[in-house]
DNA sequence: ATTGACAAACCGTCCAGACGGTATCTTAAT
DNA sequence: ATTAAGATACCGTCTGGACGGTTTGTCAAT
């Protein structure tokens, strides 16, 4: 901060306005709302400006994934740090942190986000490679049966959530979550 | 048949040609690669020939989910049919209709295009409605934790098999699937 | 003769990206 | 401490192409 008092130019903070209100665009109009322009505009940027931060529009979308699994992989790892249990422990951490989501306001912008960034063809083969690696770096301990099962299950409730398709009540998702955590440790 | 036989113009087999190939289109193109343009000239048919069967090009991405939701509900009822036990009974066709989904090599080209849809606003309200509506028609009997927990297993299932994230070898799906039923009795 | 099933040309809009330019900042030599 | 030199961070405009949709034309079947 010291540095940013005489500095007038903020560039990493345009790039995560940049990024903020990318997010938001495509909460709010699906993913067609994010154009070069849409994002420029509302982030109070040039289209020039924003195109210098990301070179081109695949850049800007990259930049939005690596934003959100770098949020995902912080929040697993300090959940993984609390855990004693080695058996099931990422595959908990991923509960937790799945679970979470719904409560948290801030993290509902990037659930939508999420499928409009899995409808194109280059982030879904990101997607898959970081599903893979986790579940490699983590074979010895999540590779059972019923961590895959609680995983999955997790996924479907992430689903669910987006599309706000079911309401589960607060009992009834605790409850849910109970018997997962009781499927990661078998 | 016999009217198709003298009967140079087939517009049924048209319409059903054009709905394949923005299927088609959505599995290898991604979402963006499902324009008016690439499916009319892919299909053998002017642009003009599209716009005379789908009015705009929303009218084409209800027709690809009315297609897609009437399989679903065919394959769904077919498989309750068969099954004589009344608890979990919705469930459990559910389960066996997403568990079947790899298998089926014409089935996958409708995988990808489910999350395509997913991405548009509108037809993200329609798949909520179809949830709603079959989780309320059959409230009775598929309402218990259990059933809705395997539920969103499969979705997470048919997820991970959209994204080829995990490669779930088959007596590993099965012993899932006899997880996941057991769940739908409970 | 009318109509349904297309074809072909065309229109307006939107969008990704290029480009030329300007303001601001950093570095380092003086 | 000043300043020249270059790098960085933008801005505003333009363009070529794509895309959704319209209009008009054609032709076979009824």
């Amino acid at each position: 901060m010291s540095i940013a008092h005489h500095r007038r130019k903020q560039p990493e903070l345009v790039r995560q306005q940049l990024l903020e209100v990318a997010a938001r665009l495509s909460l709010e109009q699906g993913a067609a709302g994010v154009t070069l322009d849409a994002v420029s505009q509302a982030a109070g940027v040039s289209k020039g400006g924003l195109l210098h931060h990301f070179p081109n529009k695949m850049a800007l979308l990259n930049g939005l994934f690596d934003d959100l699994t770098e949020k995902l992989d912080r929040a697993i790892e300090e959940e993984m740090r609390n855990d004693p249990v080695a058996h099931g422990r990422f595959t908990r951490a991923y509960l937790s942190v799945v679970f979470a989501l719904e409560e948290d306001a801030d993290a509902q912008r990037w659930q939508v986000l999420t499928i409009a960034l899995l409808s194109e063809l280059q982030l879904r083969e990101r997607w898959r490679l970081w599903v893979a690696d986790h579940a490699d770096e983590f074979v010895g301990t999540d590779s059972s049966p019923g961590c895959l099962l609680a995983r999955f299950a997790a996924d479907g409730l992430w689903l669910a959530d987006i599309l706000k398709s079911h309401d589960v009540d607060q009992p009834m998702r605790q409850a849910m979550r109970a018997q997962l955590v009781a499927l990661s440790l078998q």
